[in-house]
DNA sequence: GTGTCATATATCGAACTGATATAGTCAATA
DNA sequence: TATTGACTATATCAGTTCGATATATGACAC
């Protein structure tokens, strides 16, 4: 998905800034199954706004450019949701530097595997509290694009919510059932090789 | 990870062409976790031949380019695992659109939110069949770089293609286990806003 | 006082992708 | 028998994306 349909997506919610736009993707409700970046995301409204998908509003700020918010026009929010309706969704996309290391693991050193396997979990359950919908220290909380107007969590938000935990405990609960025999058999593996 | 890295690490496993690198992450057994594109392989190749990482042999074919069969060289190795070893590996990243548009599943006819759960669900039990190192039809058999000189998977790979599957695993399950509540609980947002 | 983070806008060089080009062989289907 | 799609090979290119950078303050921790 183009990052423009993607800041449609983003101001469904209702209006926000670029630099809002852009932390709903790096750290807020989208930062778990999308990507957009600062270098795409204003070249985005910009077109956007062009095209007469948003507009915006501009708020003079002392010793600061002055704050633009964006909302979606009538024709944004009948494309974004054409869009959806009509495009065949693209194949899921996963990069994880850490399982192609760990691919290699014969060739490395028995302490960095261990230390790989321990920072991805980390990383794990550090997703899982991030993406907690209970969990009062995230980002998304009550006033949030996954909300509705009583604060309660939408539907489609909390199924995506919790089939991102289900992932992330699966994850956690594997490395610390398996990370054990995968040390042994690298111990055996190695002493083969000698 | 970069695209020169990828391919140093495709050719870890042994001597092989672009092509062939190219179906390593497209269908192999690099695909479920990086990604790399024609695009940029062949651009990587030629920039690491010119560096010295990798030399080819020209086999000559009829009615074809001639084929090169592409090869580490002992620097190659070396600056691989040195990567490996040196770099802090960057975070995960997973591109979603179907978790995306479920976000909005309240703006969207249910039939469809069905169908892309159903899609969801199929693609990740495709993903679990192919990940399976026991699956006698997947691309990478005996001979896949992930096998040692026996053909027994090695050791860092069982673990990696295993936490694959653990994924996969809690990706249907939760599925099965959730896939009505959310219709049910749609089905009441929608006649809460009627 | 220094460093980091947050809040704001935006641009750009480098990297990457998907499509395209070329051109056959092989298998399945109508 | 003809057509279509997949596979095997090399490579390039236009368009898209990202991370770093620029600018400049305020707030907070050390």
């Amino acid at each position: 998905m183009d990052v423009r349909t993607l800041c449609l997506g983003a101001l469904m919610g209702g209006e926000a800034t670029g630099y809002e736009i852009r932390k709903m993707f790096e750290d807020g409700p989208f930062s778990h199954f999308q990507i957009a970046s600062l270098g795409s995301i204003y070249p985005a409204l910009t077109k956007l706004t062009q095209d007469g998908l948003v507009t915006f509003v501009e708020h003079e700020q002392e010793n600061r450019p002055d704050k633009k918010i964006y909302r979606l026009t009538s024709d944004g929010r009948q494309k974004f949701i054409r869009t959806l309706l009509q495009n065949r969704p693209a194949e899921d996309r996963y990069r994880s530097d850490i399982l192609f290391t760990l691919t290699f693991a014969e060739e490395l050193p028995i302490e960095l595997t261990e230390a790989l396997i321990d920072e991805f979990a980390v990383r794990y359950e550090t997703m899982n509290n991030l993406i907690d919908p209970n969990n009062p220290d995230k980002e998304d909380c009550a006033s949030g694009p996954g909300r509705d107007d009583d604060g309660n969590i939408k539907p489609g938000c909390k199924f995506v919510a919790g089939l991102g935990q289900a992932m992330c405990d699966a994850t956690v609960k594997f490395i610390k059932d398996n990370k054990q025999d995968l040390i042994k058999d690298l111990k055996a593996f190695k002493s083969k090789k000698s």
